[in-house]
DNA sequence: CAACGCCTATCTATCAGTTGGTAGGTAACG
DNA sequence: CGTTACCTACCAACTGATAGATAGGCGTTG
């Protein structure tokens, strides 16, 4: 099939790229997986620059669809918003995994600067969802509304990559009530 | 001299792990950038692992060593508390590095077991050393306060993490300060 | 004192394994 | 015939690690 395979790499990477980042990714371990060879993920990638791109941002659109699928479910923005570590807890229970983004944000200098827009897209993206929420009902100030949201990703993105130190999901509960017991979230 | 050449691994270790993380240190770079040979450097540690394990645990006395010196300097537990972010910050500034066990959190399944531990004892360091100044005055239950230390550790360090994606310092500041309006932090 | 053995610190040379990437061929399909 | 999707075979660069040599310093012993 003419994109089986495409997707079917992009869907290995991306665990791979959860577990181990950009660096971790190999073509030959990536392509046993697949169940194809090596030098064929080239003929659906141009080079590992590229792949990585690819998967970046297949990551961010996925959770961007996710965040919308949950604010159309759940519409009150007190109620979603309480629901957005879900997002995150969901890497740790699948294998202790993280988010792809956190662990390439650690990999900085090593990253294509095709990888690093992506990433930073990644991030645009959440702090973009909890602003509407957090200006939902309320007109605060924006810029103040922005600095929470921001303040929330980073938060949440800290706290999973200690729980994944300890392989340990319900440390990253407890974190998160932490974060409702001193006001970050809501309660 | 005796130990000036373990000292300078150690240190050059340090710093390369602090920008490319575990999997980014090898042998030859760094012995380079000490002005030895890459086979010297088994003289000092009989692999990876160890000199890892080394890196990090310095890592860790340095950092506690350095919570202890600012908790003379500054009695007053709400000031230093305050001051907490001060020490992540240094590393952004310091050539948008990061926290070596940060980025070894991430890196947590590729990581020798040793090193791994290591890495937990540096968290353990700085929640100790934030449950104390949490419940310094007041009686307060002690597992809400390991809660809320857990909670700042993780949240300062997702904040360093998002602002070197950005190679940004005013964003840490920013973040930080968004913890402080949310009251995870003292303002 | 001098010869000797030994330890420390470093070197050169090399190895096997892994990496991203390339060249060029093959087979199916419309 | 051309395109798509994949293959085999290979390469240069880099990785952690080992073997074995060298040179200087230090203490003991004849």
């Amino acid at each position: 099939m003419s994109s089986s395979s495409r997707e079917a790499i992009l869907a290995a990477a991306r665990r791979t790229a959860q577990a181990r980042g950009y660096n971790g990714l190999n073509f030959r371990d990536l392509a046993d997986e697949v169940g194809i060879k090596a030098a064929s993920i080239y003929h659906h990638f141009p080079s590992k620059a590229d792949l990585g791109a690819a998967v970046a941002r297949r990551y961010w659109e996925d959770t961007a669809a996710q965040l919308e699928a949950m604010l159309t479910e759940t519409h009150d923005p007190v109620r979603c918003l309480r629901r957005y570590p879900e997002v995150f807890r969901k890497a740790l229970t699948n294998g202790n995994r993280m988010c792809m983004c956190s662990f390439m944000a650690a990999e900085y200098d090593d990253l294509p600067d095709a990888v690093k827009r992506e990433v930073q897209t990644f991030a645009d993206v959440n702090v973009a969802w909890l602003s509407k929420l957090l200006s939902a009902g309320t007109r605060a100030n924006a810029r103040k509304t922005e600095q929470r949201a921001r303040a929330i990703f980073a938060a949440v993105a800290g706290a999973q990559l200690m729980a994944r130190s300890r392989s340990d999901v319900g440390l990253y509960d407890s974190l998160i009530e932490g974060y409702r017991t001193a006001g970050l979230l809501p309660a």
